[in-house]
DNA sequence: AGTCACCTGATT
DNA sequence: AATCAGGTGACT
């Protein structure tokens, strides 16, 4: 599920519950989630280490651990973590396990196992993380830099959006809700915007992620998963044939790389 | 840029 | 039974 907004959330709410707490010990419940690392050098570099920071970088997260040790996961589609209270029941999706030494658990859940949990020297990480792109809710995001990246760029601008090469952290939800609220055609090479396109979508950019990571913190907050119903609305994601609210016509889905694409016909060329 | 693979679950 | 899903990496 998560994008961007979802994961900043997620590590907010860490950042409050486990910042400062020691992990005793780490249980691997699923190999797949650790590949290609085996899950006994995971669960034996993150025992007996404290959790120093939370970071992320663009839908990544990064906990970094005492010792020089990084914690690296990505949720992919379905994953979450999420701390569980010394009594709480561990759920048959739970793929690791981090005891701590209070009592209680956080777990890296993850309904279809795509998600991965690896650990790193800390040292090694910015070669790791060295091709992930802008980060969109940083200062370095301008509209000179997205122009840059898409100087030249033959993709059409929904593709281009979602390659974390180019900026990180857009998913397919908000590059169609960002392509739309720019009034952007989603099939337009990027690099053939113009500066004043180019500009819009730099705003839209940063206003939906901006309203989407106080949406998400909202409907994380209380324990459990994500509620749906608090997200604030969405304007073409998930509402092909649905009547556009700004000019009325029907909002078209078109397969782009694979992948849904919703867009406005009318609003959007 | 398209297609498959990785997984499970919801929906048609 | 078939299709789809908020992600990404390895193919072609």
């Amino acid at each position: 599920m998560p994008e961007l907004p979802e994961v900043e959330a997620i590590r907010r709410r860490l950042e409050t519950e486990v910042v400062g707490s020691e992990i005793v010990s780490t249980c691997v419940h699923r190999a797949s989630t650790t590949h290609p690392q085996r899950p006994a050098p995971v669960e034996s570099h993150t025992a007996a280490h404290r959790i120093e920071a939370i970071r992320r970088r663009g839908k990544n997260l990064l906990l970094e651990l005492s010792g020089g040790i990084v914690l690296h996961i990505h949720l992919r589609m379905s994953g979450n973590l999420y701390v569980l209270a010394g009594d709480g029941h561990r759920p048959a999706t739970a793929r690791v396990t981090f005891e701590l030494s209070d009592g209680r658990a956080l777990i890296f859940d993850d309904t279809r196992a795509l998600g991965k949990v690896h650990v790193y020297k800390a040292r090694d990480m910015p070669h790791l993380l060295r091709g992930i792109g802008l980060e969109p809710l940083s200062s370095e995001f301008t509209v000179e830099a997205l122009a840059n990246a898409a100087r030249g760029a033959r993709q059409p601008i929904k593709i281009f959006l979602l390659d974390q090469r180019h900026i990180a952290g857009l998913g397919n939800i908000y590059a169609a809700e960002a392509l739309f609220r720019a009034g952007i055609d989603p099939r337009k090479p990027a690099g053939k915007l113009r500066r004043s396109r180019l500009k819009a979508l730099h705003a839209a950019i940063v206003a939906i992620l901006a309203d989407a990571v106080q949406s998400a913190h909202i409907a994380y907050a209380s324990p459990g998963r994500f509620r749906e119903a608090e997200r604030f609305p969405l304007l073409v994601y998930n509402r092909a044939g649905e009547a556009c609210g700004i000019c009325g016509r029907a909002i078209r889905r078109i397969l782009q790389g694979g992948r849904s694409t919703y867009f406005c016909p009318g609003c959007q060329r």
